[in-house]
RNA sequence: GGCUGGUUGCCCGAGCGGCCAAUGGGAGCGGACUGUAAAUCCGCCGGCAACGCCUUCGAAGGUUCAAAUCCUUCACCAGCCA
């Protein structure tokens, strides 16, 4: 397996750039290779984006490499200017903090923390917040030419555009300070992260050249890109997190089941950790029966489990299943539609309380934002009370139409479920 | 510091005293087709107690029967000059 994991990410597409390239094959087959990926804290989550990296990483440790992965404590105080024509605005140290802590847990789950090759989190607030500034000025600042920092695209693009902050140019020196300490520390010898890092990153060789008069690597992923050109991993309701809060177990399972055709192939390849065989088996299915969807089911069960755990993708899957299409919710047990409906967006309402309409009901379950929103469902035919289309803006359901005296399903056109409570 | 141009709904971008909740495009939403896909076509796309009412066009004031449109001040952005 070690000897192929180049080439195994090669098939997956998921190698942008690499230094060089033999020396690092001969590293990895030779021993194993103790590897970074950092990660800002700009959100209380990480989220889909993140994923590919993530996975990359699982791969490297199933290969038998020893994992770092980094929280950016200090980083994330900065902002990286990498990829963005516009300034960040700095977040509050409290919020990084809480931020910094999430993400670790996030981490945590998907690498193996025991073992040989046992991974091991970081942040770099440990070795960046005790320097001062004039060692920082005098250790660091001294390695590094401002004519070679001024020529990184991240930098350079945003000179051209709205300009950049002294806090932001310093980014890159903070991450090449980081690829040195751990390099030192752990003896890292490989960075991996998006292609946008390739800058960030081989400052972190520059500076483990001059300063250890050491050599590493640098491996970068691709950006994950759609075939329709909108930007991967967002829907009509933001950025698909990991956080289960935030983005729910069955909201999630249906992005990767709502995914367009022409993307399967590759989500397949960089998220899942079947085997080419399988992998090849499910892209015949898709272009011989694509009706099936058989592709999309086994990626989102995958992808789901390795998020959520196996318990919320089963949940989440029987809830879809349960819910869409064939049908007749009445035939549903009382717990598979109780389980099902608790996957999606919903509100209570008490029992004593009159039923108010289908226009109310759904701007409480917040799938609409406003009853306006929610009239014009109705008024283009896009209004379902248990599955069977509404009539008219007043309508409301009544407790007859509850199935076992509690439960409503909502939906708006094709697939925005949401369920009622009677309590 | 001086001059000039700009700031419009989720984004881009028209409008330059009434016919403006504001043209057009994108995004998004609903419908038809299909497979919880794509493409295509049709429709919608500020809010509400809804044939009416309320709140929007950087902010605050002012002129007018009437302002996104005119005037004043302020803030920010861009270009030119110093």
């Amino acid at each position: 397996m070690t000897k192929q994991l180049l080439a195994d990410l090669e098939w997956r597409g998921l190698i942008s750039q690499t230094t060089d390239r033999d020396a690092l094959t001969k590293d990895l087959e030779s021993a194993p290779l103790t590897f970074y990926v950092g990660f800002d804290p700009t959100a209380p989550s990480l989220h889909i984006g993140n994923l590919a990296v993530i996975c990359t990483m699982r791969r490297f440790q199933l290969a038998g490499h020893k994992p770092i992965p980094l929280v950016g404590g200090s980083t994330g105080l900065v902002g990286d200017p990498s990829g963005r024509n516009e300034e960040r605005s700095l977040n509050d140290e409290s919020v990084v903090v809480d931020w910094v802590n999430r993400i670790k847990k996030q981490l945590e789950q998907f690498l193996s923390f025991e073992g040989s090759n046992a991974a091991v989190m970081a942040n770099n607030l440990d070795w960046t917040a005790p320097i001062s500034a004039l060692t920082f000025l005098r250790d660091i600042g001294k390695h590094f030419s401002v004519n070679q920092m001024l020529s990184k695209d991240s930098v350079s693009a945003r000179l051209e555009g709205g300009g950049i902050s002294y806090t932001e140019f310093s980014y890159q020196v903070l991450q090449a300070l980081d690829y040195l300490e751990l390099y030192k520390l752990h003896n890292c010898k490989l960075q991996m992260g998006g292609s946008d890092q390739w800058g960030n990153i081989v400052a972190g060789l520059d500076l483990i050249r001059k300063v250890e008069s050491g050599s590493a690597h640098a491996l970068t992923i691709p950006l994950i890109t759609k075939s329709d050109g909108t930007k991967f991993g967002k829907t009509a309701g933001g950025s698909v997190w990991l956080d289960p809060e935030m983005t729910s177990p069955y909201a999630f399972f249906q992005f990767w089941i709502g995914a367009d055709d022409a993307d399967v192939e590759k989500l397949l390849k960089v998220f899942s950790f079947k085997s080419h065989e399988e992998i090849e088996t499910l892209l015949v299915s898709l272009k011989e029966n694509p009706g099936a969807r058989e592709a999309h089911r086994a990626l989102a069960r995958e992808v789901t489990s390795l998020v959520h755990g196996a318990h919320n993708a089963q949940q989440s899957e029987s809830a879809a299943k349960a819910l869409f299409g064939q049908g007749d919710l009445s035939e549903l047990d009382e717990a598979t539609l109780q389980s099902a409906l608790s996957q999606l967006p919903r509100t209570q309402i008490k029992k004593s309380d009159s039923i108010p309409t289908w226009v109310d009901l759904l701007c409480a379950t917040g799938v609409v934002d406003s009853k306006s929103a929610a009239r014009r469902i109705v008024k283009e035919g896009g209004a379902y009370l248990n599955n069977a289309k509404i009539a008219g803006e007043d309508f409301a359901p009544t407790v007859e139409d509850a199935f076992y005296g509690r439960f409503l399903v909502l939906r708006k056109g094709k697939r925005d479920l949401a369920a009622v409570e009677l309590i």
